[in-house]
RNA sequence: GGGCCAUUAGCUCAAUCAGGCAGAGCAGCUGACUCUUAAUCAGAAGGUUACAGGUUCGAUUCCUGUAUGGCCCA
């Protein structure tokens, strides 16, 4: 119990402690023990032929309770669903029967009853012995409008779970698209391994991380931003095929589509690049849409999203030039470029060069047109600097992100395994540091070093979990499909 | 970080526009009712109107600040 608030428990709580008591005085556990139960809630509904007239066992939340003098009905909520509990007094006898009277909305309980169905046909059970599992303390929400306050819903989610079984099914939703990726990657050979959450230097996306403090160590840490340069120090081991599903952490701003711990799936595969890469994002995507939801098409907020391949491929230059009209092909300088930026009333820096420009037209302009599943390829290799350089057009790299309802859901290229472009890359990044962008790379002389003893050609990709689970479950907001999104504590 | 909005009973919401006794439903409590299902009927109760100030004879209402959250922008 909190300290915080001695003499605040309201009147409601008291009258559940009195009855706590009561059920103390009679001999019973409020907070029992063990129970086996036998079958649960919805199969009653779906096999009722076979369970009909037999005695089973069950064990939830009482989640409602209708009284009629010497009988009565409640309603028992466990994971699978809900059943209806029938208490007659003739049957139950005059002590268990109070202890009918007593319930309350949220006890939780162990039901011994017989499968019946009621005159205006629910399947029911006609309860011959009730078992306290737990008293229930505080109120619930109200059964008919739920628990609607957003920041209580978060918060407290275990209410928002208990009362809301939307919340609970896109929850289970999340975990069987992990699986399904899990198991997806595990038939195609992918090796799953885990790699450090705190690094002695953040590295492997451009973001500002979390520090910490090794207090043996006297050192600070960081909360990794993403897990790349590790996985890839694996493919330099001969992990040929390995992933990783797990949390990053960045240190920035909240929104609907960013918690400051998400979660990622990073696939390195040897000797591939970023077109296989592309193959593997659309037949694993839309491979786990379909077990998921039984079709290729979701319905997000009454946009239509076909998932059927193969999507779209479009290179960035001419993305921009579709909806723009600009032609970086003939903007060759970094004067050229801010020119063209200004012609769009866009801000930039006296100092931004043409690849920075580049990305912010980009970001600006393009992605919110981005709504049906589109490959967005060929990034400047300045704003890239873990990626291979296109063969042909070397200031660009070969790369790609996924794009999905204006959103970025994925994130990948042919991996630059050249140490030494690597180290100037590195270079670079740490000149941006310098001039005080803390989100650029610091240089990272052992991944470095792993170079050095040869990477295979690699294809690498980072999908975010959060968001795909946002597209399958039509959610809009990120803190929909995070059990514990991050708030300000209270108080 | 900036803009806009919200915060009233355990929960869901009124009352705020134009300052004048803070209301309802659900839940809870008392009573009636042995097949109800948003059960029904009767009764009684439940409030630091987020917090701190200010204006006013009088503030849930107007003003300022703070906290938390939401949406949009960076």
């Amino acid at each position: 119990m909190s300290h915080s608030e001695p003499q605040d428990i309201n009147e409601l709580k008291k009258v559940r402690l009195e009855k706590l008591e009561e059920l103390r005085a009679m001999g019973i556990d409020p907070f029992g023990q063990r129970f086996e139960r036998s079958v649960m809630a919805a199969d009653l509904h779906s096999k009722y032929e076979i369970f009909e007239g037999t005695n089973v066992k069950v064990a939830g939340r009482i989640m409602s309770k209708r009284r009629h003098g010497k009988a009565g009905f409640a309603n028992l909520q466990d994971l699978s669903g809900d059943i209806q509990l029938y208490f007659r007094k003739d049957d139950l006898g005059e002590e268990r029967y109070e202890l009918f009277k007593k319930l309350d909305i949220g006890d939780i309980l162990g039901i011994e009853g017989k499968v019946f169905t009621t005159q205006k046909g629910e399947i029911s059970l006609h309860v011959t012995e009730l078992t306290y599992l737990s008293k229930s303390l505080n109120p619930l929400p109200e059964k008919w409008h739920g628990l609607k306050d957003v920041e209580l819903r978060y918060r407290q989610r275990y209410v928002d779970l208990i009362v809301n079984q939307e919340v609970k099914e896109v929850f289970i939703k999340r975990s069987h698209i992990i699986k399904e990726m899990r198991s997806f990657l595990d038939k195609e050979g992918f090796l799953e391994v885990e790699t450090p959450m705190m690094h002695p230097i953040a590295g492997g996306a451009v973001a500002r991380p979390f520090i910490t403090h090794h207090n043996a160590l006297d050192m600070d840490l960081f909360l990794r931003i993403a897990p790349e340069l590790y996985l890839k120090r694996l493919l330099v081991g001969g992990l040929e095929k390995v992933y990783e599903i797990n949390r990053s952490f960045r240190n920035e701003g909240i929104s609907t589509r960013h918690n400051p711990e998400f979660t990622m799936l990073e696939i390195y595969q040897a000797y591939a690049d970023y077109e296989v890469m592309m193959d593997l994002t659309e037949r694993l995507i839309s491979k786990v849409l379909y077990k998921i939801n039984g079709s290729l098409t979701v319905d997000f907020e009454g946009t239509q999203i076909d998932f059927s391949i193969p999507w779209q491929r479009i290179p960035m230059l001419d993305a921009i030039k579709q909806y723009t009209g600009l032609d970086f092909t003939v903007i060759i300088t970094d004067e050229e470029a801010r020119q063209a930026a200004k012609s769009l009333s866009i801000e930039v820096k006296e100092t931004a060069s043409r690849a920075e420009i580049i990305n912010d037209i980009f970001e600006q302009f393009v992605e919110e047109k981005l709504v049906q599943p589109t490959f967005i390829y060929g990034h400047p290799v300045e704003i890239s600097p873990l990626a291979k350089r296109n063969s042909k057009h070397s200031e660009f790299t070969d790369r790609f992100e996924l794009f999905i309802m204006q959103r970025e859901i994925a994130n990948a290229y042919s991996e630059l395994n050249d140490p030494i472009d690597q180290r100037q890359r590195f270079l670079a990044q740490v000149e941006k540091r310098a001039d005080g962008d803390s989100e650029a790379h610091m240089m990272d002389e052992d991944y470095i070093n792993a170079l050095e003893y040869g990477m295979p050609s690699a294809g690498g990709l980072g999908i975010g979990i959060d968001r795909v689970v946002m597209l399958i479950t039509s959610s809009s907001s990120i803190r929909d499909v995070i059990l514990f999104p991050t708030l300000r504590p209270r108080d």
